[in-house]
DNA sequence: CGCGCGTTTGATCGCACTCAACCCGCGTGG
DNA sequence: CCACGCGGGTTGAGTGCGATCAAACGCGCG
């Protein structure tokens, strides 16, 4: 029985207006939209490979990953999603699961059916483009990483990794001045940048080491953010934030 | 002074068809596009970052790929486009170019102008879904990419790559029961997988010694997919080779 | 108190990089 | 006709970044 909760789609919807323009109509519909709360337990999975799901999630609390494996059970985490992120928005488009999804730390999350995302899509097309635009910012990202994990060292991976989370972390109003919670273990860090938990350890030294930043238990703080973004190359333009009124009206 | 292509857009038809069912009306409006045709030498730039397009582009012929860079001039391919792919379609929704587009081998593109995808996806939801839909096909495909180059050894990405361009060239008819032409150079192949050009060419050594590919030029002929398949641990699900009718009418 | 998870540090290993040379085929120009 | 340059492919020798293996520590929790 599909509940309705304006507070989490709340989050969702500043995400998507971060991006797009939308009326007063479609605004409505989308915090209309039903939900089903759920909460997930720590490296408990959302959903699973080869599932065909109904259904997106929204991320209220915690932080949850899209990930692939290897058969030696090696890890990589395809993408990160912090509260106000639809981590499964292209599932609407897309149900067939090639990529599960996993909560990395406790978190809440809401279930949006797809056929009440597919309605409001259609009946408003500015809402399917805010949509299929949202999806995009999760291209660009992934985009980052590839780049990141193919051609940049150990460090500059880490510190492009701490930068990009600290600007998504401020647009939630989640990162004071210069500090942000980040609750991924060395280990998920690893799994995200392709190296192992150790070496992730050692680079977070050498980062503290140079005085750009501070790690206290899951706190991390930035003491030179020029510095981060010049050993790691980051420019935050392919996150997006500008929101364009696409949908001539 | 756009022009029409239909035989050109009929390519682009064919592979949103293969994942999305459309009405007459849908398939006509997909083949009415304004388009203009353009010739690209190998190396050229199609797009360029920072700029911001109005126009799509889709390959007709030749090997088009997107690319990330760091400042020290390493290169990293993103996404590879053949013919009959939108290489550009998500600069509908997001116009401002975080990836530059680039030719490997001398092609043929047609640039198709926003305002018109735009116009046919806000009347034909069926549209909208179908170009969201393929835009998460690339995405799916990058979730691969970043799976292989994160955590598998440079034989396995290799096969990895090798399996999916065989497949994609074969859904566009491009590849005979056992080879296929891929254009790309040694180079190209290393900079998609995060290696070197001369890593790359040992590789190529291990597969031929392994029995499982020839390589004459740049023709590659896979003489054993299942081996090739078992090495990388491809598994074709991601491609999403079936249709799927997501707009309820 | 003991256990488990996450972090930290050290020692060694090996995959892929780097540097370097040489080959081949092709197009260009003398 | 050959000389030459150039891009791409191939092979060898040596190097280094990050993996692996291992051990210990700190902390929260039952």
């Amino acid at each position: 029985m599909p509940d309705n909760n304006r507070g989490a789609l709340s989050a969702f919807l500043a995400r998507i207006s971060r991006r797009s323009v939308l009326d007063g109509d479609e605004i409505e519909a989308i915090l209309s939209l039903p939900t089903i709360e759920h909460r997930v337990r720590a490296n408990q999975d959302i959903v699973r490979l080869g599932e065909r799901i109904d259904h997106a999630c929204l991320v209220v609390e915690g932080l949850v990953g899209r990930f692939g494996q290897t058969s030696s059970g090696e890890r990589q985490i395809i993408a990160l999603h912090i509260p106000g992120d639809m981590a499964d928005l292209h599932s609407v488009v897309s149900p067939l699961v090639t990529v599960p999804l996993q909560a990395l730390t406790a978190s809440t999350i809401i279930r949006i059916p797809h056929v009440a995302l597919r309605k409001i899509a259609a009946r408003h097309p500015a809402v399917a483009t805010a949509f299929w635009r949202d999806c995009m910012i999760d291209l660009a990202i992934m985009a980052q990483w590839l780049l990141s994990i193919g051609r940049r060292s150990a460090k500059a991976r880490l510190a492009h990794l701490l930068c990009e989370m600290a600007l998504r972390y401020e647009q939630i109003g989640a990162c004071s001045s210069e500090g942000f919670l980040f609750p991924a273990t060395q280990n998920h860090i690893g799994d995200a940048l392709g190296l192992t938990a150790v070496h992730v350890n050692r680079m977070f030294g050498a980062l503290k080491r140079d005085g750009l930043i501070d790690v206290k238990g899951r706190e991390i703080t930035i003491n030179d953010g020029k510095g981060l973004a010049a050993v790691s190359e980051f420019d935050p333009a392919y996150l997006q934030f500008e929101a364009l009124d696409l949908h001539q009206r």
